[in-house]
DNA sequence: ACAAAAGTGTTTTGCTTACACCCATGG
DNA sequence: CCATGGGTGTAAGCAAAACACTTTTGT
């Protein structure tokens, strides 16, 4: 046996002789999935599909294993409810409260993940008693689960500021406008549509396409596709992506 | 019983048939303690007094009781190892690599503390084995504890930058030149010192005193106080901390 | 008198904000 | 030809950064 490895158990085994004392609890993770459509940010819910309490909806989640971390439980439980994968995730915030759960003591993990609507990816849900909310509008969930979203719509504000997250929530092609529309739900505010269009001119990480998106006017509006390679080589060298 | 309560039951019963079947893990606390004395940032650390391993250091840690949530959990963690009460503590992320802890599965949950050394409170420490390190002189550590202390840095920086925690760190009473330093190390960077006196006093927070501190030169140099109601009260019309 | 740290304002620069008109197209 | 949304540039205001000399006092 390697001594490195001598040195960890001795380690761990004299952590040991008190861990058999120590309470065990189970740990959950609860997911807060972010979607962007018809200019407007919402959270997918599901409601309790039993009786009673067919009023009352939640976040998705899903116990943690002991083969898996915690980023893997995110993972694990939003596929399973809208079959996505490769998916833009983050760990928000535990939860403890002891009473938070009145059948048994558990601790959650609250993860956010953000997902393109627009991509065919609706028909993907898998619950049929999932629902897309407004962030504004979400009703009251079960647990300390309002509590959850309210601090995720906070950390995704932000960081979509400092990061170039939102484009996570918008299909590989993308409208200014959606863009401009996207950030103003984000932020919760009204923006100048040219201070917007210069700033994100000026960041150079968008490539402009030959395309126009029809639908919107009939003018029609140009279309952009946000360039991974070149915000990671500006990255690299000191430039700070900031809206 | 209320209905609400039934309510809730309700819930919790149905969820608790799947329960039995779900892993129970131990969950512990590990605590980054942030320091400032002697112009330098710094983390208290014990080291794991038994052979072997004299040589390796920690973070403080404990492991969460039934009957406890995470920030009691930590403020316990806290108040063992020094004494104080009424730290200023924040949950920073939860770490739970399946062989993070060779010797029995379990979750961690970070939190980083900021403590006055200047006071006495250096007298309080109740172990012997702990030790502060300087923030870029942290020796390397068991399991994820150098990963926590990391993220524990580049949080408490870009906190620093928008609420006034940097306080925290100090004596009551403290010098315009040893906030500049605190600051400047925390932020890793040198201040201009006329910028950031014209900043600080902009903010309108602090209330100078009459008094002088004569130690560090023969000029002496006056000593400000924190004043958390102008603070709060300003906060609550809108006013935005930022350094 | 001098060393050592404290204290003090102004100018320049860059960024953020405010703001209004023409364009292209489908109906 | 007109209604609708798309696209474009500049000026003003404000906040950030650069910058150097005088003051105090213990030795």
């Amino acid at each position: 046996m390697k001594l490195g490895t001598a040195s960890q158990n001795e380690d761990a085994n004299t952590k040991l002789q008190y861990y058999q004392k120590e309470d065990q609890v189970l740990l959950s993770v609860d997911c807060i999935i972010f979607g962007f459509d018809e200019k407007e940010l919402k959270v997918l819910l599901v409601k309790r599909n039993f009786e009673p309490e067919m009023g009352k909806w939640s976040l998705i989640g899903g116990f943690l294993k002991k083969s898996e971390n915690l980023d893997e439980v995110a993972i694990r439980v939003l596929n399973a409810l809208t079959g996505l994968k490769d998916i833009y995730m983050e760990q928000l915030y535990s939860y403890s409260r002891i009473d938070r759960d009145p059948g048994q003591r558990t601790i959650s993990v609250a993860y956010y993940a953000l997902i393109d609507l627009n991509a065919k990816n609706f028909d993907k849900i898998k619950i049929d008693s999932a629902k897309w909310f407004e962030i504004n509008k979400v009703p009251q969930l079960i647990f300390d689960h309002n509590e959850m979203i309210e601090k995720a719509i906070l950390r995704l504000r932000r960081k979509a500021l400092v990061k170039p997250i939102g484009f996570e929530l918008l299909p590989e092609k993308f409208t200014m406008r959606e863009l401009q529309s996207l950030y103003e739900s984000i932020l919760d505010k009204k923006l100048d549509k040219r201070n917007f269009i210069n700033k994100v001119n000026l960041l150079d990480i968008l490539d402009k396409l030959d395309e126009k998106d029809m639908t919107s006017s009939r003018k029609g509006s140009f279309l952009y596709r946000f360039n991974e390679e070149k915000y990671k080589r500006k990255s690299d060298e000191g430039f700070d992506f900031k809206i």
